[in-house]
DNA sequence: GAGGCATACTATCAGTCCGATATATAAAAG
DNA sequence: CTTTTATATATCGGACTGATAGTATGCCTC
């Protein structure tokens, strides 16, 4: 499953710009699939040489052409084709588990700095939800609803991971014993 | 954090080869960190390179050479300078969710191959973490229990999810209509 | 009314990573 | 006797990331 095919789906969704696609991964695939301009205007040029969209440009005043993307027939034959994938994979990529795997060669504040700044980043993952859900929550599909009760179940176990656990990389160490 | 310097990480608990490494990103880090020869053979070149490692060729019958990387001082100098970045990231790439968010144009059938194959990973992933702590739990350092610890924890409260939600998925919609 | 910032819209590029593949040997399993 | 598993190395194309860049409008503040 590359940004190509997750674009496809999106589009399947109503016509939209790169832009658009853009706005939706950062409000509501954000937390389980990233994906920027450096990957999403690619994938919508290749999918247009592949004919599985096409690409309507809209001038506009002032502005770039609105180039709006409309998923075509054997766009959503691809699609379909892509989601029988039956065991699809779920990958963690953590720079902060790496970190704290090598908490004995860190100084006590900076762990606790970064502990303090995982709690905000899921705080952020949170609201983040939230208003996703609060805006569109009635028009969405079953999956939509199953992904973000997904991602608050999963922030929630990690916050209280965190919160309840993150006293064992600080007390009792080097660290305490270099202070007393 | 790149594979370079988790790299490093690893060779602060003692020297070892490219084939060790990824035995130890297999074992231990799998779940939050992985990485495959393609990463690992060149990040230890470029260290290499660099002087942050040392490269120590061992004669093999039959076999060839195994390369011993070691860390050196400017090296470890190196690996604290990264460990100083107060926010690290913890991103989740899931094709998992991805397809999900298109369960509506799915049979039911599929859908419900797709969630016990997530099921059974995560079985996977909780065997291979209590492997891991059952060999060197004693031995470790606080962060890698804390680490271990926390892959526990999220993948239960994932295989809780999915066991009380999945049914939204192939419950009441376009498929059981289509049945009935 | 000048400066800064947010929003709207496009796009590229270097660096990095991923998955598959190749090569070679040997022991264990079937 | 043939396949699998384990030990070891390494490369390569394709995909992705994060940063950067350009251009225009509008809004807020000093």
């Amino acid at each position: 499953m590359d940004v190509k095919t997750v674009c496809l789906g999106i589009l399947t969704d109503g016509a939209a710009s790169g832009y658009d696609l853009k706005k939706h991964f950062e409000s509501t695939f954000g937390h389980f699939f990233a994906a920027g301009y450096g990957s999403i205007y690619p994938a919508l040029s290749s999918l247009a040489d592949e004919g599985l969209v096409t690409c309507e440009h809209v001038p506009q005043e002032g502005k770039p052409d609105r180039k709006v993307y409309a998923i075509t027939d054997s766009g959503k034959a691809f699609l379909l084709e892509a989601l029988k994938d039956p065991a699809p994979g779920h990958k963690v990529r953590s720079d902060f588990l790496a970190t704290m795997c090598f908490a004995h060669l860190m100084p006590a504040e900076q762990i606790e700095t970064v502990l303090k700044s995982r709690l905000e980043d899921v705080d952020n993952w949170l609201k983040l939800i939230a208003k996703a859900e609060s805006c569109c929550f009635d028009e969405w599909p079953p999956g939509m609803k199953f992904v973000a009760g997904f991602g608050r179940a999963m922030s929630l176990a990690m916050k209280q991971y965190v919160e309840e656990n993150g006293h064992m990389l600080t007390d009792s160490g080097q660290q305490k014993a270099a202070h007393g």
